[in-house]
RNA sequence: GCUCUAGUGGCGGAAUCGGUAGACGCGUUGGACUUAAAAUCCAAUCGGGGUUCACCCUCGGUGCCAGUUCAAGUCUGGCCUGGAGCACCA
């Protein structure tokens, strides 16, 4: 029996405790079924869950549920991102440990994932700062480092001098640390690298295979890979010619401009400046560099397009045409990509222009357009033309050109074509405490050496110091520094930094597969069988970082031979933000809602209920007070019809034959019908959670009119009554999972609604027996008329002819053309 | 600047194929119930105009301007505005 009233909080508590202690939720390897992977982005352990969280899981859930009832071996997994800054950061500032305020906080938001009732396999939990998973991270990256995709360089590093610690480019937020606000610098450091550069093209090629994910996405990684097709020329220096001679290489993407070239530019970090440097220039270029040394981030923001540079006093000699044109050092020129020098075609390259103008330089028109033609005087043409002052490429379309001057410059030496990619390899080395150790030690003898599998996981210290100032604590452990070495057991040194976390979030949901493996990472067999995962879902903020470096990993990793797919996730959801009054929720604005306020006052069906309810996944949600309190509405009249009703439901009902039905009856089973269909396209359409409890609402509202105009229940009534509120529990299941629970058993039924099956519809039944067909003249409506909807299009045509309005309106006119639309409309084109 | 994305009532948003624009909800207004309130239930709710004041008629309306079509929120071309990402990438 239900209660008279609706108690959320007492049937959530009751129902949780229920599927926990009976595992409901837990994914077997072995089964029948066809498999599908739900997976949400899992959360770092901040403290407590926020409604990003709230939303993101919600999704995740209702996805997993709904596929579980349609019959799938559904594995729906959960996990903590745990290694990072904040733990750290909570360390130094209250003397918390790390692990320890990273365990409270996973317990607390564990209780919270709980109080929502998501359904996972608790058994399969993966936290990335456990020696059970780290040794794995750290076995990953040896394997990485055995395929030289692990590399050590000197590199510049974003270096916040007072925290004493490195930042990634994420942590630098315009130019300052995005913790202590102090303008973060370069600093040259030997650090790690994974090769991901190795795999840029074939990560910029396969997103075309993934027909699952959106553009903005895809296009937003195949900026950021960068790929530009061009040519390298190799400039000889005319001041080294008796000297054994010098060359300059240069990338561009306009070979064709070669003949333009009126000066060259190299960056001032360029690394032979100093050898093209004449004595006479020599102090102003030191200066200069010396200035651009000093100038951070933001000052070169601050000063854009406003171009400086100074001469270096040498010349470069075109092969193409046997001119000289001087060398300057520019701070637009850019030492990390191409080779750090470009040549300049002022009049075809608008910053070239720019620069040209305010030094001087002199001008070439090499491109025009003949029926146009421009000298070039007051900006670069930048568009397509033809060759002129080109020799004998002079008359040729500059497209054609491009490949015929880069030949040129093949066949004699001086050149090539070359493919440029924007994307650099990925930095992991942090110089944290918090974070996955770096598995190689630095021996005496043998110089870089890494740890022997066998000695995973190179476990943290725990005796460090986290009030030391300007290094990371780990260097203060007495422990962890000294080392043997695995080849000649002399002494060694530990490397002493830690792996980016992105390292640990780049493959544990392969872990979900095989998670408490202490043998393998994962079993080869299991992570086939699991991925790719179906359904990804999260934030559009890890659109370049989290997903680009899982999908490197999983290449390599197949590279490696420890799986054989080649992308990780399938489909791919990004939810939009949650808004509070039209701005992102944040502390700082004091515009969030505690979910757990939400849960204790209405409860989580009240919470999942309405975080679907009011705007598409991808889209957007602006939450509202009003709009909870509608959601918690609905579900008390939700609650109210079937309780009122609970006496009349048989569980074993049968309709009989539908079409001998009353018109009542014939009609709610109809709908019934329509409703099952239209839910079950919208989830599988894009996952349309906001219609779908649209037509939870219109059902309810259906159900109540039927009631009111059925005063006394006969047999036939009991039994489509019953057949209408046992398919809507089953709809509502996945949503609203707990009241679903709840009905289902209190109408008598053995087992969980949730492994129910997915009602199913009948095409036939989801068809209305007739219909209202629009009758419009000229395309404005004019009439409608309730029709029998199998009418044929003769029928539907005489029909709309003889309605008084169409004669009225047609009368004395000629008819041009009758359109017919059977199930729709009928329009009749009149002349005049 | 480049790329992506969106633009529909007071608000969130609906509208497979081009075929009744505004589903469903929030809000608002009016009413029922109540001593009263809460809760609940019922009704109205895009704008202008007309009228026999009704279950009526008519015109306009999906960012703007054109076009295709019997018919455009939906398709095509051009533009405007907001959001996001990248940004001196040669």
């Amino acid at each position: 029996m239900l209660e008279q009233q609706y108690f959320p909080q007492k049937i959530e508590k009751k129902w949780q405790e229920i599927w926990e202690q009976g595992k409901v939720n837990k994914t077997y390897d072995e089964s029948d079924k066809p498999k599908y992977y739900a997976l949400s982005m899992f959360p770092y352990p901040s403290g407590k869950l926020h409604m990003g969280h709230v939303r993101n899981y919600t999704i995740t859930d209702v996805i997993a549920r709904f596929k579980r009832m349609q019959g799938y071996n559904v594995l729906h997994p959960i996990g903590w991102d745990s290694f990072g800054l904040p733990a750290e950061n909570a360390a130094m500032k209250h003397g918390a440990d790390p692990a320890k305020w990273t365990d409270e906080n996973i317990a607390y938001m564990t209780k919270q994932l709980k109080m929502l009732g998501l359904s996972y396999d608790w058994d399969r939990e993966v936290t990335t700062c456990k020696p059970d998973y780290y040794k794995w991270t750290q076995w990953l990256f040896l394997q990485l480092y055995k395929k030289g995709l692990a590399y050590k360089k000197e590199a510049a590093v974003n270096w916040c001098e007072s925290c004493g610690t490195v930042l990634a480019n994420e942590q630098v937020i315009d130019g300052k640390c995005w913790r202590c606000d102090e303008v973060v610098e370069k600093k040259y450091l030997s650090q790690w690298f994974f090769k991901i550069t190795d795999y840029a093209e074939e990560l910029l090629k396969d997103l075309e295979k993934l027909e699952g994910w959106g553009d903005n996405v895809k296009t937003m990684q195949a900026n950021w890979i960068g790929k530009s097709e061009g040519a390298i020329f190799r400039f000889k220096v005319k001041e080294y010619e008796d000297k054994g001679g010098m060359e300059v290489p240069v990338y561009t993407t306009r070979p064709d401009t070669v003949h333009g070239i009126t000066y060259l530019v190299v960056a001032p970090e360029y690394k032979d400046i100093e050898k093209l440097t004449t004595p006479e220039n020599k102090d102003a270029v030191e200066a200069y560099r010396a200035n651009a040394r000093k100038m951070t981030e933001i000052e070169r923001l601050s000063n854009d397009r406003i171009k400086t540079g100074v001469p270096l006093g040498t010349h470069c000699i075109n092969p193409f045409t046997g001119e000289e044109f001087p060398l300057w050092t520019a701070d637009y020129a850019l030492a990390e990509y191409g080779t750090g020098a470009v040549m300049a075609v002022p009049t075809h390259d608008e910053r070239d222009f720019d620069f040209a103008k305010k030094y001087n330089l002199p001008l070439k028109v090499v491109i025009q357009d003949p029926e146009n033609p421009s000298d070039c005087k007051d900006a670069a043409y930048v568009e397509p033309g033809v060759l002129v002052n080109s020799n004998e490429f002079n008359g040729m379309k500059n497209e054609d050109a491009k490949k015929a001057i880069t030949q040129k410059a093949v066949d004699g030496g001086f050149g090539e074509f070359k493919t440029q990619y924007r994307l650099r390899d990925w930095l992991i080395s942090r110089q944290r405490y918090w974070g996955a150790p770096i598995p190689v030690v630095y021996c005496d003898k043998c110089g870089i050496v890494p740890e022997k599998e066998e000695n995973l996981p190179v476990m943290l210290p725990t005796d460090v110091d986290f009030s030391v100032v300007g290094k990371s604590p780990i260097t203060t452990s007495k422990t962890f520094k000294d080392t043997t070495c695995p080849i000649c057991g002399g002494h060694a040194i530990r490397e002493m930094d830690t792996m980016d976390t992105f390292v640990c979030s780049s493959w544990y949901y392969l872990r979900y597969s095989d998670a408490k493996n202490s043998e393998k990472c994962f079993d080869k067999e299991l992570v086939n069988k699991w991925l790719p995962v179906d359904q990804y879902v999260g934030g559009i903020e890890h659109a370049i970082l989290h997903l680009l470096y899982s999908r490197f990993f999983t290449k390599a990793l197949k590279d490696c031979g420890l799986l054989d797919f080649d992308e990780p996730f399938k489909n791919l959801l990004t939810q939009g933000m949650v808004l509070k009054d039209g701005s992102k929720m944040s502390k700082s604005k004091g515009n969030t809602v505690d979910p757990d306020e939400i849960f204790a006052n209405y409860g989580a069906d009240t919470a999942r209920l309405f975080i679907l309810s009011d705007s598409p996944p991808a889209r957007d949600f602006d939450w509202s007070d009003a709009g909870v309190e509608g959601s918690y509405k609905f579900l008390n009249r939700l609650y109210r019809l079937i309780a009122i009703n609970e006496k009349n439901i048989i569980k074993d009902y049968n309709l009989g034959d539908v079409s001998k039905l009353d018109k009542e009856n014939n009609t709610l089973v109809r709908k019934v019908h329509i409703y099952i269909k239209g839910i079950t396209q919208d989830i599988e359409n894009e996952f349309q959670f906001n219609t779908v409890i649209s037509k939870y609402r219109e059902l309810t509202n259906l159900l109540y009119d039927w009631c009111g105009a059925k005063k006394e229940l006969n047999d036939e009534d009991k039994n489509v009554l019953s057949f209408a509120i046992i398919t809507l529990i089953k709809l509502i299941a996945p949503t609203i999972v707990h009241m679903a629970e709840e009905m289902y058993n209190a109408l008598g039924f053995e087992g969980s609604v949730h492994n129910a099956q997915w009602p199913k519809y009948d095409e036939d039944l989801a068809k209305m027996s007739n219909m209202t067909l629009v009758i419009q003249i000229n395309g404005k409506i004019k009439d409608k008329i309730d029709v029998d909807a199998e009418l044929s299009k003769e029928e539907l045509e005489k029909i709309a002819l003889n309605s008084e309005k169409v004669k009225e309106l047609t009368a004395g006119k000629k008819i041009v053309k009758i359109i017919v639309v059977p199930r729709k409309l009928v329009n009749i084109v009149v002349a005049g």
